[in-house]
Parts: structure tokens; C-alpha cells; sequence
DNA sequence: TTGTATGCGTTATCAC
DNA sequence: GTGATAACGCATACAA
């Protein structure tokens, strides 16, 4: 391995003066610097981020929590393509990515331990167990940090506009007919309560009756639940034309629970999804869904991120909506009025 | 920041003491121990990664070579399936996986120097551009390297049992009736090469004859080239009963074009495809597919690479071969013979 | 313009 | 059992 100590033996010149030629420093002779540079070059001198990180207290690589509990995870279409675009537009910022997990190490077992264990420089919260929390500890413990589709307290937050979203899904089905709208929701936390405000909210706004039977409550990405929601939805006396799923996911799973059924989408039964995920894209009949930007806002937070590792103790925290699309399929039918 | 330093000075001790009973040397008094180990608990110590790894020059991380020049990269279902499992099995075995860039950095703007940068302890070599010669290259600079998929000089290589897969799906297409048989396949590697090999193999062991141009060449993973091969192989005189695409994806883009040219899966053209994935899950048809063991696959990877990693200069590379499994759907039609 | 000296937090050797 | 001490590779304040 070539080190500074070794190049300034080669160049005869001290270590310091090889570290300040290297580094761009303004007070080294023109001729000298060249000389050491190309020194460098030709013994292929690579410098070591371990002493750098030691030395100077900063790492350049930003944490990314990503862990999954069940299969979900990096196989999570939605989150996987935002990481990509973060990734992406951090290396463009100088950014390396180090995923962080909450298995046990040396550091103890939590992501926040594992965070400082690594000397992050600041940490993307995407996906974990108990994530809501850590938001607080990481700012506390220093390490700026930022949340996507999550509400953290103490953090920047990228999400969708699911409000927009919702409401423009829902004024799409009304326009397209559907007067008795049924919707499956995700488990309860803030991006479900904005969607669920909306879709009632978009409702009244259209004289659209929402009896309480008309909504369910399934799981984010869970075929099972979806189908049992379905099910239940499907049984009722005055069956509704059109059901909004959580996510695409669970929509394909409805779908199928619809088809088992023995009716046909959108003849009898439209549908919707949430994600414009591949699988929506790719479904037949072409699934109707709120395309979320993906990449957008992977490239939000990462200049969020750097924007609070740059400013410190002085960064506020603050909420960034992207706008998302809607995206009309062949799964809602258009009913005669 | 909590230091050995100030932890010696809060138990009366000197670092070195320290240092030994929170590695739980030998040779350190128990009661002493005990004392020290609480006293680090209450303070929150956490050790620094940065200045382990410059003592002991080894970073306890991967770096994963996962490197999108197009939309790929994370986004592509396979890869991303094999990295979860990898990361979780690493993890379990004390490794980080840190993101590998070719990125120009402080490092350059190369694999092999990022890694090197970063001093990784191995790399898995995934999916990235000129993947094929940094495989040599970090074996030539002391890095361990796994490969995935493709095959790399020098690296162990992990890869599906595309000969068999691919037997096994032909004989399955035969079994159904079909004489017939069109195949498009990705661009030229080795795995494309194999796979292409156990195609022509298979049909002459069962006595089925393969016209030039019932064979065409394709993209992996895309849309665009499968769909001209398709509306090629649609266009022959003596139109194909199947057709055998590279991947699920690609398999999606001819199921498309076929059904736009009016004809219907499986009722006029049978199509499989390859990999497994939700969308030939979900595909309605459910697609004929063989399923790669994403999951053995990883866990294989990051096995192979620490025991590359334990084994150092003596490790012979080899190449490991995961089952895969054909995945009968509703796109193969079973014709009357 | 260049060099000297110090320390980042840790491990490891060796003396006590 | 415990404690000095050196060294890992680098950046930087300060002296020359």
C-alpha cells in the first residue's frame, strides 16, 4: 500500500508538504506539486478514507436504513427505485452509501449505534422496525437525518403529495362515473391519514356517500389482507363498483380475489392501485394507479441530506411534497349514467 | 464522543486496560472488567469504526459492485432480490455492505480504487459496466471478489443452473406438444451462451428441429428489442408455437406485440420466460417461467466471500451453481397431438 | 514555499 | 493483572 510517508521519501519533500500538494493547498511551489502528483500517479497512491474519516471526523458517506423485518425490503419496487436515484445523486454529491442495520455488532444493536459506529455523516431513514423514533435519536446524537415516505419526528420529510393523489384518483372515478367507491387502506400511520382525509374530504366534495362498510382496513404490500378485504367488500348487499387499493400490490391481489369471484374488472368491478409500479404497468387489463416519482424524490433527499449535514445545528427541518401522477389504465370502467 | 481516553480516566485505568476488557482479553481482573464494561454502557460508549479499521487495516465491510449506467441497477427485481438476501447473510456473518461507485471520488474514478479507498474487505461484483476485468483487478490489489451472475476472471462465480433451467423448460414446452419452438435470447455472455447451448442441446435430444430463424438475439431486460424479435418471429412463413424469452421482463414486451397483433396467449402463441419474478407471477396470464433461487444465491455470494476473505492468498476460486426451478403458469398451451 | 510536530481513537507489544 | 508506548495514515497549526 503507498502512503503519504512513502511519497515524500520518493519525492524527497516531508509528508506535509505531499498531504498539501495532493489536496490543492495554495502555498506549495507549482513545480513541486506537479512533481509529487505525478509521483502519486505512477506508484498509484490511493488515500485511505479510514485515516481521512479518523483525522477530520468525517466519513463523506451518508447511512442508509433499509432493513427488512419480512421479505419486504430492497425487493420493495417503490423504495428500491427511490434508493437508486438517491444513490445516484449522492455519489454525484461526493456521498458514499453505507447501509446501516439494526443487527447486532460491536456497536450494540440498534441503527443509531451502528450510524455513529460508522461515522455517517448523515443518515436516510427508508424503511426499518421502530424508524419513527430514531429520527429524534440520530439528531440528537448529531447525525442529521432525513425520511422518505415515513413521518419522522425531528426530520426532514420526502413524501408524495398523497393528498393531491388521492383526490385526483378519487375525482377520476367519479368522472368516470362511480357514485358507490369503496377503498382499502394500509395500516394506520400519517401517510394513510392523509389518504383516507382526502378520499373522504374528495368525497363530500362530490356529494359521494361513503357508508362505513364501504372501507377497509388491510396492510401496506400484503396480498392476504387485501384479499380478505375483498372478500368482505364483495359480500355486501349493495356491492360498490369501484375499490381503491393501498398500493399496487395489494390491487393485484384484489384482482385476483375479484376474478375467483366469477366477475370480471372493470365489467364488473373497477379498480385502482397506488405506486405505478412495474406491476401496474404490466398488469391486463393496465392497471389505473397514482404514479408516485420515485426518482424525484430519491434525489430530494439526498440534497436535503447534504443541505443538513452542510448547515448543522442550524438546519430546520422541513416537509417536501412531490407531486405524483395519475396514471389511467384499463381497470376502471366507464359506467353509464 | 466517548472515548477509550475518557473511559480510562472515569475507571482510574489506564487505556490499554480499557481497550482489553471491552475486547475481553484474558488477562484482565474480573471485577475490573465487570467495572469497566458498565461504566462504558452508562457513558454510551460506541468504538469508532474509522480508527479500528486504520489499526487493524480491515474495515469488517463488503463493497457491492451494483452500478446502473441505464434504469436498471436496483430497480431490476433479480439483482435486487440477491443483494437482500446477500446484505442479511453478510450481516449475520459481521459484514457492512457499503455501495461500490465508479464515481470519480477522491479514490478516481474506478471499481477497484473505490474499493480500495475504502479499504472493503471483498467486493461482490453484481452489475455495473467493464465488471468483466476488475475482477482480475481486485484480486491483483488483495481484494477478495465474489461475482453474481456474470462470470469474472479469477472470482468465484455464483450463478443459476442455467443448462438445466433451461432443459428443463424446453423438455417441459416439448412435453406440451410443441414442435415448433422459437427462442429469443440476451445479448452474448456467458450465461446467454449457456443457456443458448442447453436450448439447441436439448431440442436435438428430442428430435426437434431449430430453423436459423426461429432464433433471434435480444437485450436482456428490455422491452424494445424483444418486441422487434417478436414481431420478426410472428412474421415467418411457418409461425412458431412458442417463444422462449431471456426474461420475464422482456417476455411482458412480446406478450404485448403478440397480443396487438391480434393473436392470443397461449391460444395462438405460447411464450415463457426467465427469472421468476412478481411480474410473471402477476402476469395474467400467469407466466410459464423458470425461477432463479435469488435467495440461496445471495447467501451463497456472501458466504463465498468471507470465506474468500478468511482464507486470503491461499482461496481457489470456483464457480457455485444454485438449483433453479421451472415455474409452470397458464402461457404454455397444451396442443393436441 | 517547505518542514516539524501533534493528535484523531484504536490495537498490540512488552515491560512491570 | 495492569500500564506505558508505539504505530496505523492523514491533516493541519505553526515554526522556519
Amino acid at each position: 500500500m503507498v502512503t503519504l510517508k512513502m511519497l515524500a521519501q520518493a519525492c524527497n519533500v516531508s509528508i506535509a508538504t505531499v498531504s498539501k500538494a495532493l489536496n490543492g493547498a495554495p502555498d506549495i511551489g507549482l513545480e513541486t506539486a506537479a512533481r509529487i502528483q505525478k509521483t502519486a500517479q505512477q506508484m498509484g497512491y490511493i488515500p485511505s478514507a479510514a485515516a481521512r474519516n479518523l483525522k477530520t471526523n468525517r466519513s463523506h458517506c451518508f447511512g442508509v436504513i433499509f432493513d427488512d423485518g419480512t421479505e419486504s425490503g430492497l425487493a420493495h419496487e417503490f423504495f428500491a427505485n427511490m434508493l437508486e436515484s438517491f444513490k445516484h445523486q449522492a455519489e454525484l454529491m461526493g456521498y458514499d452509501i453505507f447501509l446501516i442495520s439494526g443487527q447486532p455488532g460491536p456497536w450494540g444493536s440498534d441503527y443509531v449505534s451502528h450510524a455513529r459506529y460508522r461515522n455517517c455523516d448523515g443518515v436516510l431513514i427508508m424503511v426499518g422496525d421502530n424508524v419513527v423514533s430514531c429520527g429524534q435519536e440520530l439528531v440528537m446524537a448529531g447525525i442529521p437525518a432525513v425520511a422518505v415516505d415515513y413521518g419522522v419526528d425531528n426530520c426532514s420529510t420526502i413524501h408524495s403529495d398523497n393528498v393531491r393523489g388521492m383526490a385526483e384518483l378519487v375525482r377520476y372515478v367519479h368522472s368516470q362515473g362511480h357514485r358507490t367507491i369503496a377503498a382499502v387502506f394500509g395500516e394506520d400511520c400519517p401517510v394513510t391519514r392523509l389518504r383516507a382525509a382526502s378520499f373522504y374530504r374528495t368525497c363530500a366534495e362530490l356529494g359521494v356517500e361513503v357508508p362505513d362498510e364501504y372501507v377497509r382496513t388491510s396492510l401496506y404490500h400484503d396480498m392476504d389482507s387485501a384479499i380478505l378485504a375483498t372478500r368482505q367488500l364483495l359480500a355486501l348487499p349493495r356491492r360498490p363498483t369501484c375499490i381503491l387499493y393501498p398500493d399496487d400490490y395489494a390491487a393485484i391481489g384484489g384482482m385476483n380475489e375479484i376474478e375467483r369471484a366469477g366477475l370480471s374488472i372493470p365489467g364488473d368491478v373497477s379498480v385502482t392501485g397506488f405506486d405505478g409500479s412495474l406491476l401496474a404497468r404490466y398488469a391486463r387489463p393496465r392497471m389505473t394507479t397514482v404514479q408516485q416519482n420515485t426518482r424525484d424524490m430519491g434525489i430530494a433527499a439526498a440534497r436535503e441530506l447534504a443541505r443538513a449535514v452542510e448547515e448543522g445545528r442550524g438546519f430546520l427541518p422541513r416537509d417536501i411534497t412531490i407531486p405524483c401522477t395519475l396514471l389511467p389504465g384499463e381497470t376502471v370502467r366507464k359506467l353509464g349514467l
